[in-house]
DNA sequence: ATCAAATATCTTGACTATCAAACAACAATA
DNA sequence: TATTGTTGTTTGATAGTCAAGATATTTGAT
């Protein structure tokens, strides 16, 4: 198992611990700004995915959202009661539903995605164009080894 | 107010798309490892943060973490039941409490601590040794405006 | 020195999120 | 057809969360 130099050891540490602090503040900008949407953190999580996959399997989002089929019959009934998702039969498979955002939820996720663009949009303020591309490419490297 | 260039708001957008994406697997990848360690993420999480910061105030933890006072003094009865951290009179303020952790929360978390540095070498090892600091440079400007 | 206001923590009640395990309906395959 | 696997639901237990109220202590203004 080869060393590395001690330099980017060094280095490697401190990006694991910006990257906590990333995760960190994201984290908390996220909770912040949907508690004032009257949805859980987890509601909107969902309405998110929906939202990028519409008419998705049960078992499939569950599987995006990390949860067990179990946790999220509960959560989808609760979301569908709010009239933001709505199940339908599989045309195929009698055994699955297929569930979309319905009008209501679209508005929600929409200004949600619309929140996270503007997010950006303030946090790169202090970053030239090329500054934004080049993260954003190094972002693209990343993201294929996860 | 002015209007972006086209092409700004596509690089813009695109980067807000990256970050949900890139905060989704981050947050995926935390909990299959924390759920490997018999504690929940939060519980995990309050470790973090009492271990950067030893004797640390409820008051100022509930803040770190963002939650109320309530919510923490639970968890922290929790943790102190399970052995990994300890309540301690402040000594100059009597109605405060200090908490840090125990040997045994120190192990777990530093244990967590190596995960983190494993995982951050293991994302990035497609990148160059320069790449690697020219990210974690972008890094530090994104973080001081959040 | 006294007293009102602010602060730090804890308690309680209500709600949500979560999993595991057991179950029912249906699909796929031997 | 008979068996095995898959999909979704239900239920019981535990944890996380907040808001509101209670208690003890500190701070600040008279």
């Amino acid at each position: 198992m080869p060393e590395l130099p001690q330099s980017d050891n060094m280095v490697l540490n401190a990006l694991s611990h910006q990257l906590v602090e990333f995760f960190d503040k994201i984290n908390s900008w996220e909770n912040s700004v949907v508690r004032g949407s009257g949805l859980s953190p987890a509601q909107m999580h969902t309405l998110e995915v929906i939202g990028h996959r519409q008419d998705i399997r049960m078992k499939e989002l569950a599987e995006r959202l990390g949860v067990t089929t179990g946790t999220l019959t509960v959560a989808v009934d609760k979301l569908e009661k709010k009239g933001l998702v709505i199940r339908k039969p599989h045309l195929h498979d009698r055994r699955s539903w297929l569930v979309s955002l319905t009008e209501k939820g679209k508005a929600i996720f929409h200004r949600h995605d619309r929140f996270h663009r503007d997010f950006t949009e303030e946090i790169s303020a202090g970053l030239t164009t090329e500054e934004v591309a080049q993260f954003s490419a190094l972002l693209t490297k990343l993201l294929h080894r996860m």
